[in-house]
DNA sequence: TTGTAGGCGTTATCAG
DNA sequence: CTGATAACGCCTACAA
C-alpha cells in the first residue's frame, strides 16, 4: 500500500525545495526548463495529485456544494440533484448530500455540520417540519456567516437568498383552466395542508381558475390530506380517504391533485368505483414522475422540470460564490456589495396524456 | 457578515495561547477550572465550532464517504443512498456523491477527484460501460493507495474489497419456481445483455428453476433487450420489441422480467393484446419499486431491499476505516493485516401481489 | 497549569 | 531561478 505522494516527498527525492516542486507543477514561469521537466516527469510517474483538503484549507474554499433535501427516494428531488450535479461538475464543484427526512432538527444538525468548513454554499429545499414551525434561524445564521444559500421549490420569502421555484400558481391555474375547457363542471382538488407553501399556491391557482371560469368553488370539493398518508405504510388509508371523498361527492367530473401520488390513487379509486377515465372523470396531477408515465391510463401532468431547477440553482450558487471570491480579493465592503437576490421561476409544462380529453 | 471564529481569535481576545483554548474546549484535564469556564463561555457565545477541513488535514481523515453510482434518478439507487446516509450519519460520517451516468470516464474522473483527500472510502456500484470494458484499474489503484472500497449490487470478483449483493440467482430461482408451482408451463424471460453480472445470474436462476421443474428451456422464450431501450425516449421501441416477442410466442403463460420497467411494459403489452392478468399470463419482476406497487394490477416482485444494502455497505466500510485507523496507530504492517474481505448477501424477498396467483 | 513549537499539504511572499 | 518562511486552523508532545 503506497500512500499518496506529497510535495515534500518529491522534494526530498529530487533534492530540491518544496517550493520549487510546487512551482514546477503549477507551471510557474519562474523556474528552469530543466528542473521543470525533471520534476514533472517524476510527479507524473508517481501519479502526484494535490491534496484537496490542503488546498481547501489554504484557499479557504472547498469547491463543494452542500445539498440539503427532505428525502432522496423521491423522483422530483433526485431529478434536482442530477441537475445540480451536472452543473456543479462542469464548473469544478463537488456535491455533498444531507437528508433532513422532513425533520427540523436533522435539518439544523446537518446544516451546522456542513457549514463548519465542509462546503462553500448550500442548495436546499425546506423540510415540512421546519415550514410548520416557521423557525428559520439556522438559515439566517448560515447566511450571516457568509455562506450563501439557494432555496428551491419549498422556499420562504423572508430569507435573503437566491431562489428557484416553479410557478405553482400559474401551473395549477393552467391545469384547471384546461379541465374547464374540456367541459368539466365539478372539479375537485386534492391537496395537502397549507403550511407547505407550494400546496397553498397550487390551491390558489385552482380557485382563481374556477373563478375566471365562472364556476363557483365549493369547499366540499376540496380534500386536504394529512402528509403522513403519503408514507408507504399508510397508502391504504390514503385510498380510503379518497374513496370516502368520492362517495360524498358523486357529481365530481374532474380531479386536480397537487402531486402524482394523490393523482394516481384518485385514479385507482375512480376505476374501482366504475368511473371511466377520461370519459366520466378527467384527472391532472402536479409533478411529472414515473408513476404518471406508466399509469393506466397514463396521467396528464404538470411537469416541474426538476433537472432544470437543479441546474439553475447550481448556476445561481456558483455565480454568487465566484462573485464573493472575487470581491474578497478586491476588499469590497459589505455595504457596497450587490445583494440583489434573484428568484428564478421555472415554467411548468402541461403534458397531456390519456387521463384528459 | 461575521466570519466563523477560530481558536486564534478566541486566544487573542482572552489573551491566552491557542493551545490553552484548544485544551479548554476539548475538556482536557490539564487545564485550570477557571480558565476552562471562561474560555468555554466565550466560545459558546461566539458559537465556536472547529473547522472540519483543518481537522481533516490534521487527522488525515475526512469522516466522509464517497458514493459513486451510475444514476440517481432511479428508485433502487436512491434507496441505497438513503441506507448509507442513515448509517453514515449515525456513525459520524458525511456522504458525498458522484454520478457516473453509466460512463467509464466519468466514473474514473469522479473517483480520482474524490480520492485526492476528499473522502476516506468509497461505496460504489459499477457503471455499465466499465463492466463492458472490464477495465478496473481505477478501483485497483484506489485500493492500493489505501482507500477502501465497498461495492454493491453490480460487483466484480477480482477486486479486493468488501461487497454487498443480493442473491440474484436464488431470487430468480424462487420466482420462477413459484410460477411453475402456479401451473405455468411456458415461462418467458425478459432480460438484458449478459455483461451486467446481475443480468447473467438472474438468467441462470431462471434456467435452473426450469430444469428442476422438468421444463425444457427454449431459447425463443428468452428476450435479451438492449439497455438503451430503458431510456425514456425509447420507451415506445421497448414496447414494440416486447410486443413482437409476444406475437412470436403466443403460448407464453408467464413472464419473469429482470427489472420492473420490463415487467410493467410487458404487462402493458399483454393487456393490449387482450391477455388477462393473472388468468392468462402471470408476471413477476425483479426489483421492487414504485412502478410495481402502483401498477394495475399490482406486480408481484422480488424486493432487493436497497436500503438494507446501503446500510450494510456503510457498516462494512466504516468498520474497515476504523480498523485501518486503529492499526495505523499500532503500526501494524501490511503483511500481518487482516485482509479478509467480506461479501454480504442480502436475501431477496418475493412480494406477492395481483399479477400472480 | 500554561505556553512554545512543529506538523498535516499546499501556495505565496520575500530574499538570495 | 531557487530556497526559506509564513500562513490556512487545529492538535499535541514537550518545555517551562
Amino acid at each position: 500500500m503506497r500512500r499518496k505522494v506529497t510535495l515534500k516527498q518529491i522534494a526530498k527525492e529530487l533534492d530540491v525545495s518544496i517550493s520549487t516542486v510546487s512551482r514546477a507543477l503549477n507551471d510557474s514561469k519562474e523556474i528552469g526548463e530543466e528542473t521543470r521537466q525533471k520534476i514533472q516527469a517524476f510527479a507524473k510517474f508517481y501519479n502526484y495529485k494535490p491534496n484537496n483538503i490542503a488546498l481547501s484549507l489554504k484557499n479557504r474554499q472547498t469547491k463543494t456544494i452542500g445539498i440539503l433535501i427532505p428525502e432522496i427516494v423521491h423522483h422530483f428531488f433526485s431529478t434536482v440533484i442530477r441537475g445540480i450535479e451536472i452543473v456543479a461538475n462542469q464548473r469544478g464543484y463537488n456535491v455533498i448530500i444531507g437528508l433532513s427526512n422532513e425533520s427540523f432538527s436533522k435539518e439544523v444538525i446537518n446544516m451546522e455540520m456542513l457549514a463548519n468548513g465542509s462546503i462553500d454554499g448550500f442548495i436546499l429545499s425546506i423540510s415540512k417540519e421546519t415550514l410548520l414551525r416557521q423557525d428559520y434561524h439556522h438559515f439566517k445564521e448560515t447566511i450571516s456567516q457568509g455562506i450563501p444559500i439557494v432555496m428551491f421549490d419549498r422556499v420562504v420569502n423572508d430569507i435573503d437568498c437566491d431562489k428557484v421555484i416553479v410557478d405553482d400558481f400559474k401551473g395549477s391555474y393552467t391545469a384547471v383552466k384546461k379541465l374547464i375547457s374540456y367541459g368539466c363542471k365539478n372539479i375537485a382538488l386534492i391537496t395537502t395542508m397549507d403550511y407547505v407553501s407550494v400546496g397553498k399556491l397550487r390551491t390558489q391557482g385552482y380557485l382563481q381558475a374556477l373563478e375566471d371560469g365562472k364556476i363557483h368553488a365549493k369547499g366540499s370539493l376540496i380534500l386536504k390530506l394529512d402528509d403522513g398518508l403519503a408514507l408507504e405504510e399508510h397508502l391504504d388509508i390514503l385510498e380510503t380517504e379518497i374513496e370516502k371523498f368520492f362517495k360524498r361527492n358523486k357529481q365530481i367530473d374532474a380531479i386536480f391533485a397537487v402531486n402524482e401520488l394523490y393523482a394516481v390513487t384518485a385514479m385507482k379509486v375512480a376505476r374501482k368505483l366504475d368511473f371511466k377515465i377520461p370519459e366520466d372523470i378527467q384527472i391532472i396531477g402536479f409533478t411529472d414522475g414515473v408513476l404518471s408515465k406508466h399509469a393506466r391510463p397514463s396521467l396528464t401532468t404538470l411537469s416541474q422540470h426538476g433537472q432544470k431547477m437543479g441546474e439553475e440553482a447550481a448556476h445561481l450558487l456558483i455565480d454568487r460564490l465566484q462573485q464573493d471570491h472575487d470581491e474578497e480579493e478586491d476588499e469590497v465592503f459589505d455595504f457596497e456589495r450587490d445583494m440583489n437576490f434573484r428568484t428564478v421561476v421555472i415554467e411548468t409544462e402541461l403534458i397531456e396524456r390519456e387521463s384528459t380529453k
